[in-house]
Order: structure tokens, then C-alpha cells, then sequence
DNA sequence: CTGCCTGCAAACGATTTGCACCAGC
DNA sequence: GCTGGTGCAAATCGTTTGCAGGCAG
């Protein structure tokens, strides 16, 4: 399954238009900008990392806006905070059910969809402790590089 | 599964004590005591709650220490960092595979053990690109008291 | 005794907040 | 025009680091 990029956006966009009308939300650039970065990229970024990215495309726009933006797309549920065992947020725009893969060494995070990890059937029993919304499996390992890296510590010897 | 306290802990600081004689690592009194804060509760504190806990069990200790500490044992494997889309960081002595129940309001963390959702086979066809160690799932929503507060008002509109 | 550990304080990086100005509706 | 949104700078919070002394082995 490949994502196309213009047509997610394009639809995530209108996800933004219809939401913003509906909590009385402004449209404003910056939102517009910075959903569009994220909904173009698959790697989960920091919001730093967005943060540049919206820099390189329009001057002007703070960090602070950055933060507080990402964090209102994450409040209406237009964006997810991707759980991760490292320390920085993640943002993903991908709000409907996958996995990640995340590498504990350089904290690459893959996207991983999968029908069947999709469709677990929830914990029963739980219901009076806990009102589970959604789920998200976080595979933690190495990926391809950082396993590369570790291979060769312990198989060569450095001049 | 109960849990007995007294018994995990028991065979948690012999496990430490191997562990830190096969990797050179002098047993302190601080290690000692913050492990044994760590495998004597469930709720995955913060390395700050850590650090409180062992304060008000002897004085004297900084909270460097616990930070440096927590994270020798995370990289010793004798405790892991609890993958969750919050952002501080939280910990936990049991390092079989289980999964959690993640408040998205008040943070709470709750283990969840069940066989079948630990026996998941994995995905394949991705050996090349990532090397999978472990895996956890996060259910995400709201804690029965958050869930209820939430009800009091109105509608919700929290991812 | 000797080197790993700790405690302290200061540094650090990520995120947040207060306030004045500006832009959507 | 009113209200909420933004930009800036400073504050805050969790976490890390450099250094000197202390304790486990």
C-alpha cells in the first residue's frame, strides 16, 4: 500500500477546514503550513524538525507557534503524539491504526501497517478501569544501519 | 497472575547483584536502593517519583544519582523505559513482555498481562530493514476517574 | 589502595508562558 | 472591530555534565 501524498493532504486538509469550523478555530497560515508538512512526510518528526521544515518553506514563523500548533492538532485529533521510549515528542499525522518500529539506538521510527495487528481483540474485563480509545503495538529493535553498526563492533577490529 | 511483592524483589537484587559482578559494576547502596524501589510498585514512576521514594527512605541521595542509576539499569536490562506519547520519561523493573493502559489525562499507567496479546507472531518480511527485539503495545484512553470527569462535562474531544 | 560512584551545581535542550501586536472572521 | 493567534523573550521543566571527594572491591 503506497500513500500518496497530494491526495492525503488534500483530504487532510478539509479534515482541518471542516474541524477548525467546528471548534471556531481560525484557518490560519501557519496551521495550514505546518499540517502540510506533516501530512508530507511519513518520519514522524520532532517539532523541531518541523519547525525547520516550515522555516525552509515560509520565513517567519516561531518555534513557540510550531509547539503550540502541533499540540492543537493533537487536542481536536487531527495529529497523534507518537509513543516512543526515547525523549522527544513525535508527531504523526497518520491518525488512523498502525504500528511503529523504533530504533532504540539512533530513534528512527518506521511505520508498520498490518491488518492483522490491527484487529486484536481488545482486553476484556477492563472496562469499569480503563475506556480504551485506540491502540498502537511499539516494536523497539534496530534498524537496518544501527544493526549494521553493532554487527561490525563485534565482529572487526579497528587499526 | 498475582505479583508478590517481596518475592519479585527478592530475585530482582540477586539478579542485580549477577548482573553487576558480570559487568564489573560496584553493588551500591544506592542501587540497591533504587531498585528495590522500582520492583516495589507498578505504576512506573518517573525518575523524579524515583527519586522522592528513595529520599524518604534515606536521606542523601540526589537526584543525579537516580537519573544515572535508572539509566544504568535500562542499559543493563534490568528495568526498560515505558514507551508512552507523554513526555517524561517512566520506568519499569519488569522487563518480561506486558503492555499498558495509558491515560491520556492524567498519565496513569497500568500493566496489562494477557498470554495471547505477548504471543503476537510477528511481522515478516521486514528482517532486512529492522531487527525486532521486543514489542509493547500501548492502549490508549482514559482512566476510570478521568473517564468519569470527562462524562461530568460534556462532550470529549481528547485523542 | 584505586577506580568506579556519588553529590553538587551549573549547563543543557525541549517545551511553556506572559505579553503586546497582528490577522482571520 | 473583536477575538483568537502569533512572535518574541524569558521562564520552566526534565535531564545531563564537569568536577572533587567517597566508598565498594
Amino acid at each position: 500500500m503506497k500513500r500518496h501524498a497530494s491526495t492525503i493532504g488534500d483530504s487532510k486538509l478539509q479534515e482541518l477546514e471542516s474541524i477548525c469550523k467546528k471548534h471556531g478555530l481560525a484557518l490560519t497560515i501557519q496551521r495550514r503550513a505546518i499540517l502540510d508538512i506533516l501530512v508530507s512526510r511519513t518520519d514522524h518528526p520532532t517539532a523541531d524538525q518541523v519547525f525547520e521544515a516550515v522555516s525552509a518553506r515560509m520565513k517567519g514563523v516561531s518555534r513557540t507557534t510550531v509547539y503550540r500548533v502541533l499540540d492543537t492538532f493533537v487536542s481536536i485529533g487531527i495529529a497523534k503524539k507518537v509513543s516512543n521510549p526515547l525523549s522527544k515528542a513525535r508527531f504523526d499525522a497518520d491518525t488512523t491504526r498502525h504500528h511503529h518500529l523504533v530504533c532504540l539506538r539512533c530513534g528512527l521510527v518506521l511505520d508498520l501497517f498490518d491488518a492483522e495487528l490491527s484487529n486484536l481483540h481488545l482486553p476484556t474485563g477492563i472496562e469499569d478501569e480503563f475506556r480504551i480509545f485506540d491502540y498502537s503495538i511499539t516494536f523497539t529493535g534496530l534498524c537496518a544501519s544501527c544493526n549494521e553498526a553493532a554487527h561490525a563492533r563485534h565482529t572487526t577490529s579497528i587499526t
